[in-house]
DNA sequence: GGGCTGTTCTTGTCTGGACAAGTTTTCTAT
DNA sequence: ATAGAAAACTTGTCCAGACAAGAACAGCCC
């Protein structure tokens, strides 16, 4: 996989493959899937793949974590949580998180110095104590709460659009009042469907990009299985 | 599948369904793999699988395609050409679309009579006759394109960003000038890889906001097969 | 009752084979 | 030489079976 297919070439046949690595060919066809639903590799039936593209996009991570999106990239960052008080859920986190009580904390992110994220997270009850253990500084919020108490962000639901910045925005990301962010709001969920936290995060516009790569892919069911 | 299994409630296990449905466990294993890699059911090694959500998001259309985005939500929509020009590929479009010489068209979309996203795209020379050819008010360009010449929008890479928005952006889109606009650059090619369009979206604060829904899913290579 | 153990169930992964459908190449007839 | 038909090849889909790993459950002993 490695072996550093040139964009552009034709891959070896599934059957060559599996010769070569003495695997079935659906096996061969499972690892290739992936690379074909990340846009790596272009599939038409009946004629060889093609290499479109050699870098990995780790987009869930990316989406999730921004001190994973940072690390990798090679920038200096950090981050500071500016107030963290538990309260009732009011209105939709109740229902979101499904849980009656939230811990509500509020991060301000540096990149390379500057402050370019602000985060207004909103905690369900069962992860606030995991939570409020954590340094004011901690660098990856994520990455913490796997160690401490196994936790793994598994699904995410995104909606991003663009704001403008209120007072308290411009205040803490250093940006006139009225000038553009971009807004991610999210709720993330473990691989159990259980709720987990509710964030709504703005970033100083210029200061990054969402990056998002998706494909057509196979999508093999609903016409041969009519559930 | 669209017996609409209740959020929460556990889904038959994979031999049960290969019964009930008489296809082998490979073929239903396939199916909901669907749903899982969507976020819509929570698969763990050992226990049942669950149901977390029951609304599919075509996310890859929605993604590509305005008018098909507006239809699904019952929206009414409408597109008007503003100009439309040949012109030599400049700077990273050349390398981008992989050809000397472009189509530039910038396009006005309305939704519910009002103007919420200019499209400054730039076709590469091969597909510029097909979309030379369609009317000015064209609906959604996607589907007459793959009606004309059968040409499939497969792979798309997007740059999400906020911008504030310029003299020309806001006299389109009727908004003042620096007030915040959701900019989604992408790149759109076929499943073959080729290059089709380059387009630079603006969409008004407020109108719209993308969803993004992902998750960690399996990723069942890299491991076994050390290529 | 509480904790432990072993059984049973379910999902994850892999094998080897088969056929269908589409593409590419080769061969043949004109 | 060229156009069309045939063959070879490649991917898409499905089947039936096997084993491993983890989860859920029942029963046991203390």
């Amino acid at each position: 996989m490695n072996g550093t297919h040139p964009v552009g070439t034709l891959l070896p046949s599934e059957s060559e493959l599996a010769a070569h690595y003495r695997a079935a060919r659906g096996t061969v066809r499972q690892a290739i899937a992936v690379l074909v639903a990340e846009g790596l590799v272009g599939s038409r039936q009946g004629a060889r793949r093609i290499v479109l593209g050699t870098t990995r996009s780790q987009s869930f991570a990316e989406l999730h974590s921004f001190a994973q999106w940072a690390r990798a990239n090679g920038y200096r960052f950090g981050g500071q949580v500016i107030s963290q008080r538990r309260r009732a859920a009011r209105g939709v986190e109740s229902a979101r998180l499904s849980c009656p009580a939230v811990l509500e904390v509020m991060r301000v992110r540096t990149l390379e110095g500057e402050p370019v994220l602000l985060e207004r997270t909103v905690y369900a009850d069962w992860i606030a104590p995991a939570v409020e253990a954590l340094p004011g500084d901690c660098e990856s919020v994520t990455q913490a709460l796997f160690d401490s108490v196994g936790l793994i962000f598994a699904y995410g639901e995104h909606l991003i659009d663009a704001v403008a910045a209120g007072a308290q925005d411009s205040r803490l990301l250093t940006v006139r009042r009225g000038s553009p962010l971009l807004r991610q709001r999210r709720i993330t969920t473990t691989n159990e469907g259980r709720p987990v936290e509710w964030s709504d995060d703005r970033y100083r516009a210029g200061s990054v990009a969402f990056s998002i790569r998706n494909s057509i892919g196979a999508n093999p069911l609903g016409r041969q299985l009519a559930f």
